[in-house]
DNA sequence: ATCCATAGCCTTACAACGTAAGGCCTCTTC
DNA sequence: GAAGAGGCCTTACGTTGTAAGGCTATGGAT
């Protein structure tokens, strides 16, 4: 009996490592996610991780990775509208799947092969609907912006529900905020994805009209020529700032 | 001489607190923000900052209070989509100028008072467009999504820069990337402010199609009576998951 | 003038954190 | 059998948020 020390648990390796990783976090959150947490549930103690990642930030750089690299192949037979729905729902998915971690990818910069690859592959999409290198660059960043910014709110439920301090009763809150009350309703994960969809089915949209011919989705667009990809609105105005 | 014991320094006071203790994430970002830095920063003890607030959320919480209710007001007299154009600015100036402490306003549920507030009056924007409640609520939500991901995107550069993981060289990255090497010209911060534009704009004419008589923005769009708000695309999907 | 409560700030202490330094087995390879 | 390496652990240090309680100066009540 080579080990049995503690528990009779596995041996450790990279792959029980980051599957037991993942659970935890989402037990416990990012927030209460330790070394020492992650080794008790391992069986074995703190400093036995450090033989397979050099930090802590190793190992959750490696749960991007294992996260990202899960998601399946671009099919690249379909239409690019198709192809991109597909690749963004994935990723939707996968933010589901990991609500309490998702903040970590979406707050850090993913910039090991994976993470690369993945934006390669997302590039590669939008070039195929036809843009060119700036339009590419944009609306990729564009659309991951909106993706991002909604997959946080959609899995915020899961994390740290409230604010610390006095939250307002919900009592008061309905009768001094007559439009929050109303809106309330559409606030529910139950409209998520018709909400998601929304925005998302706005942009791309945009995308192809931009695609066909440079328009900006507005007016009557059967091509009309080449205009420029900015709007009156980009060139005439500059950065408002204010307040304190 | 009521205070002499260590450094002249004001007296403590809620306002002090605030203004030292947001200067100080700028410096050290929101991980290596403490009590006790702020207390040094303060000229006082760790556990002074807690005669004013129960805990450190509950600090952190009146710094997003402070920097939101600091926001201008809204224009009442100008029309739905200036107030929303300036709206969102003032909120982007503001993220600017804190840029490490914006992962903590994008991440957290804020049922603060102040919060509520802010949110009623960008609902109103919306009903002020001629949104109904359902309308108002979905298209908050996406352009907040939007405007939340860009600003995380956005202000990303002055905090942690970079993975703790390897790197890929940007060498390594340009060749086997060919896509993204083309695409980094137009990731530069100098661009950030024409992306933003770009998409938010894309935004905000569906939502000026919308309120217009229920259109989606595409196509000639004249008034074509009361189309439902879900684009054909939103009815026949559902979820989509897939991955490990 | 005295008393006492309160405000304001500090001291001490604890449990939990990431991780540097180094030790101790067990297995592989010669 | 020797040598080395791989795999895991022990100990320890500095940092964190904050509970518990102490000290002093002020201001109102008596």
């Amino acid at each position: 009996m080579p080990r049995s020390r503690s528990q009779p648990r596995d041996a450790l390796s990279k792959d029980r490592i980051e599957e037991v990783a993942l659970a935890l976090v989402e037990q416990v959150g990012l927030e209460g996610f330790s070394t020492r947490k992650l080794a008790t549930e391992l069986g074995c103690e703190a400093m036995s991780i450090y033989h397979y990642y050099p930090s802590k930030a190793h190992l959750l750089d490696a749960l991007f990775d294992r996260l990202i690299g899960g998601l399946p192949a671009d099919q690249l037979t379909l239409s690019w509208r198709e192809r991109l729905d597909r690749t963004v729902f994935a990723y939707r998915g996968m933010a589901h799947r990991n609500p309490r971690f998702f903040p970590y990818i979406a707050l850090h910069r993913h910039n090991t092969a994976v993470g690369l690859a993945w934006l390669e592959r997302m590039l590669t999409i939008f070039r195929d609907a036809g843009l060119d290198s700036e339009q590419t660059a944009r609306f990729f960043r564009v659309i991951g912006y909106y993706v991002i910014g909604a997959l946080i709110d959609e899995t915020s439920g899961y994390a740290k529900g409230h604010s610390a301090a006095d939250p307002v009763p919900d009592s008061v809150a309905a009768d001094a905020y007559p439009n929050v009350a109303a809106v309330n309703p559409w606030f529910k994960p139950s409209e998520h994805e018709a909400t998601f969809r929304l925005g998302l089915d706005a942009l791309v949209d945009r995308v192809e009209a931009v695609a066909a011919g440079g328009g900006q989705g507005e007016g009557p667009l059967p091509a009309e020529g080449l205009r420029p990809l900015r709007p009156a609105s980009l060139r005439a105005r500059s950065s408002r700032s204010s307040s304190r």
